[in-house]
DNA sequence: GCATATGTTTACTTCCAGATATACAAGGTG
DNA sequence: CACCTTGTATATCTGGAAGTAAACATATGC
């Protein structure tokens, strides 16, 4: 049977779109496993192409993955606009869009790059600069300062895992998954800020118990 | 000359206390980069030991890792107990007491092994299980089931998140540790309970320019 | 005191993945 | 058509880290 299997005529890119196409690609292969546990040949073939040519386009695999670092903290720096200005509602609107426009990438900086030794700056500057934003915000609320800087470190991580959490979920509600996204920061900065804490959670087995602790 | 530099006199440790030894020091070793960027010289290093003790103890790098995740889960189902029981206030506390017993293991559990291919099966199971009671009590509260999900996921990675940010913020308040955690917890739920949010983050207003960041 | 377990040192093999080089194939545009 | 670019196939070099082996040193408990 010599049946001819449609050779699949080698889709032929110009430069800076199979460039662009291969960044994509490695950015989906990086997020499943990060940096050190993703080869060359995961993402050539993510890519569909031969690991060859990703060296036509990235010196070596580190390049590549600072350029899709970059690529995505560009993406970021878009959205979220000058953090200077602060955490506010308008930087939990830019991290879910940023994250909307590429959940994988979304992904990679925050669950692995952040983590890596070798990168982590990159992303470190980017989370200091909320981090202190957040800080000057609730030292208003907080007086204790370890419970003020507890609190703003939390805020941005648990901005970033709720917005996970909501694409892993499906996105339900999107209408208003920023206002949810603010009120489960919220609950943080309640949490450092109440002088007197007595909360509980709603008990599993009796209904009766209602869920106090939040004004 | 020959100054003698105090020769050290190698401090030898019964089998089972060795054993024990380099656990934990793998354990802060792995913490640091995780399994695939620690060698094994790493830990040997971090134990004080050369590399070919290791393998009189363990089998291989595998081995030893899995030994590490082993003794952190058990040492979790040890204080939060039963997971069939839900997500309760004892789960909190639970989480808290493993997670000042081994801040290393803790990180080690949840922000490198969880996203591990190879590994993430050991944890996955534990956090199912205290999602899934978290969805058994949220469900009740949130009508919409996109959102029960959403926040029976995050709840527990809250809990997480906000415990790791104590330990880093240096444990500020700790006799009430464990109810600002849930506090933060219950932000999360409420968030997905309310059909109508409109929630705003306070606003960072021109307070007396004070413009010194997080330390 | 002596045997044994504990630990060191050194050298080696194996394997993987990053990185490089070269020859060849074919699309499409001047 | 000629030519350059894009892509493949293959082979090789390389360095680092896992894993193995053997000879040696000495604390320590019996």
């Amino acid at each position: 049977m010599a049946g001819q299997v449609k050779a699949e005529p080698v889709r032929r890119l110009p430069r800076a779109e199979r460039r662009e196409q291969i960044l994509a690609a490695a950015t989906e292969a990086f997020a499943r496993n990060g940096f050190a546990s993703t080869s060359l040949d995961d993402i050539a073939t993510e890519a569909g192409v031969t690991r060859v040519i990703l060296y036509r386009h990235f010196d070596s695999k580190t390049d590549l993955y600072q350029a899709v670092l970059d690529r995505m903290c560009a993406r970021l720096d878009a959205n979220v606009g000058e953090p200077v200005g602060g955490f506010t509602d308008a930087s939990i609107d830019g991290l879910l869009a940023a994250a909307m426009e590429s959940p994988a990438g979304f992904r990679l900086l925050f669950q692995h790059a952040a983590r890596e030794t070798d990168f982590k700056a990159r992303i470190e500057t980017f989370r200091a600069d909320i981090t202190a934003a957040a800080y000057l915000q609730i030292s208003a609320f907080v007086p204790d300062d370890g419970l003020a800087r507890w609190a703003s470190q939390l805020a941005p991580v648990v901005a970033i895992e709720a917005i996970i959490a909501w694409l892993d979920a499906g996105q339900p509600d999107a209408a208003q998954a920023a206002a949810r996204v603010r009120q489960a920061v919220m609950g943080v900065i309640t949490a450092a800020a109440s002088s007197e804490v007595d909360c509980s959670l709603p008990n599993p087995s009796i209904q009766g118990g209602t869920a106090h602790g939040n004004p």
